[in-house]
DNA sequence: TATTTGATACGAAATTAATCGTAATTCAGA
DNA sequence: TCTGAATTACGATTAATTTCGTATCAAATA
């Protein structure tokens, strides 16, 4: 029941995480906070958000002269879906797979291990009230 | 010590995959292989694994008429390193918020939760071991 | 009101990736 | 040796993405 299909190019998600993280914006914000990571023209940022605008991803409003861009996808979903492609290409699917490897590589804080190993408990038990 | 950036495209990680699956191929098996999942012409396979080739990603000698490609890059060096990227871009480098999201929207069973969690404990008891 | 400043619109160049057609090459078998 | 089937080499095309130059527009202010 979700044909939506997010597909946003490598620019398009360096765009969305700003707007995720500091939530509206302008052009010239996004473009500060883009140059922060590399080499970026003001015209190419602003290219940019008109064009996911046009494809539905962003919407906006005029404020005075400028606009203000939001996002209209979700930031959870999105991922999700990202990271879904990933695991498939990666990983064949398996997700456990791919949090194995995660977990021998990086390395975690006791906390966070901790906080994933909670995690797992409440899915268990989950399944286990919900066993259909 | 490891300034090796390996940065395969999708097409590319398609073949790597094979490759690592299967061991050293031919041009033909590879592409036997890519039509099984989509439509691939042989000229297409045969031109990405010569490019492959020109990057320093596979090795080939010749046997007879045809060429035997096999790999120069790890996989699991290689599928590090794509993880990082993916990481970094979509969870600002935090492996456990990843793991969390993934482990939150994809369904694992029972026995592969618990290989997680096996994991996680081996970690914690090696963290113990050498602490420093 | 004229000027200046800063924004948007638009087209198009530059890049990168993926695809394939065709020519040249190689070997095996007739 | 000649022929044909299969392979490789190479160039070129297509498509998608990223980039930016220039024109245009709007509003604040001198």
């Amino acid at each position: 029941m979700k044909p939506q299909k997010i597909k946003p190019t490598v620019a398009e998600l360096e765009v969305l995480q700003i707007l995720w993280t500091y939530g509206p914006s302008t052009v010239r914000f996004v473009n500060e906070k883009l140059k922060g990571e590399r080499n970026v023209g003001y015209t190419t940022s602003l290219k940019v958000m008109q064009i996911m605008t046009d494809k539905g991803m962003l919407d906006r409003f005029k404020e005075s002269r400028t606009h203000i861009y939001s996002t209209l996808v979700e930031e959870k979903e999105t991922k999700n879906q990202l990271m879904d492609k990933f695991v498939t290409s990666l990983f064949g699917g398996s997700a456990s797979g791919m949090v194995l490897q995660a977990l021998g590589n990086h390395k975690c804080s006791t906390e966070e291990l901790d906080e994933i190993k909670k995690l797992i408990e409440n899915i268990e038990k989950n399944k286990n009230h919900e066993p259909k």
